[in-house]
DNA sequence: ATCCGATATTCGGATGATCGAGTAATCAGG
DNA sequence: CCTGATTACTCGATCATCCGAATATCGGAT
């Protein structure tokens, strides 16, 4: 991905060494710039990692919520909360596990707004299979401790709380 | 954006409370996730912050890129290198900056393969513009403090090694 | 001098996410 | 019952990213 080839200096600390020189804030300018580039790096192992099965990172955890929920049903627009996600991702998300077979549409019984995505036999065969080699790619994260694992989690939960996701 | 609803309970904790039943990896699951959520919190403001400007952030980090750079001239690959993006994403970038009058393609007097793309005038007026809107915003940190975005920085580098940047 | 493997950029196609708008259905009041 | 505001999903368009492939150029080896 990107391009193969390995910077013989670290591209976030020369940014923040020459905005340091003029420009206010330069740590947050540092974490949130590494931040990007984390997901990037996270997002594509995950993908390579879960390459195998036809799914993407996305799918997964829409099909993972499917198979946690109670009823292996969910409304998508409550699937959308969950995931933090867009709805109209949601509806482009499910449309792709449905064309797949791993997901099918099934109209509310109650409200007949409400279409509810609900995980299928073989939904639940792949997502088993797919939790199998994401775990195995260590999330993308295989080279960090648990102390920092830790670190991580702390810090941007205090982040997603103050951005009100919940 | 998503959608202004504030769930009654963190969705990376309730996720990993379910994948501790029967799934390995819980931490790294979690912490992946919240890289995730996290970069699109991030992402969000900041490109908030830039629509005054017509910027999104990742236009805005190739001009703050050129800015720095001694000539305010660079050859497309190096800023591909430079900004961990891969080759198209660049030329998308620079065509849109370069339509806006923010940025001009230079052929290179040394090469004909390359082409520079060189900061205007303009471009340097809004990029201090945008700068000062980024800020502003804390880069969509506000809430970290200090010690949080040292540690924030810190594993991600250590992620961002490991993965081969630099 | 020439040929062939690298390198630099662009083009076309795909994915995922967003927003705005549109359609449908529900629900609360009068 | 109606009416209007809200809610649920989908469609169309935009944006950023990636990949593979095409084009052009450079540069070293023969």
């Amino acid at each position: 991905m990107t391009k193969e080839k390995r910077l013989p200096f670290d591209p976030v600390a020369e940014a923040a060494r020459h905005w340091q020189e003029r420009w206010p804030g330069t740590e947050r300018m540092a974490a949130a710039t590494a931040i990007m580039r984390a997901q990037q790096i996270v997002l594509a192992r995950v993908d390579a990692a879960l390459a195998e099965v036809g799914l993407t990172f996305a799918r997964y955890e829409a099909l993972v919520l499917l198979h946690f929920s109670r009823t292996g049903q969910l409304p998508l627009g409550k699937m959308g909360l969950r995931l933090q996600v867009h709805p109209t991702s949601v509806t482009n998300a499910i449309d792709r596990l449905e064309a797949e077979g791993l997901v099918r549409r099934i109209p509310s019984p109650t409200d007949r707004r409400t279409t509810l995505a609900g995980i299928t036999p073989r939904g639940r065969e792949v997502v088993e299979r797919a939790t199998e080699l994401v775990a195995a790619s260590g999330f993308g994260l295989g080279s960090l401790g648990a102390a920092d694992l830790a670190a991580l989690s702390r810090v941007l939960r205090r982040l997603r709380k103050d951005a009100g996701d919940f």
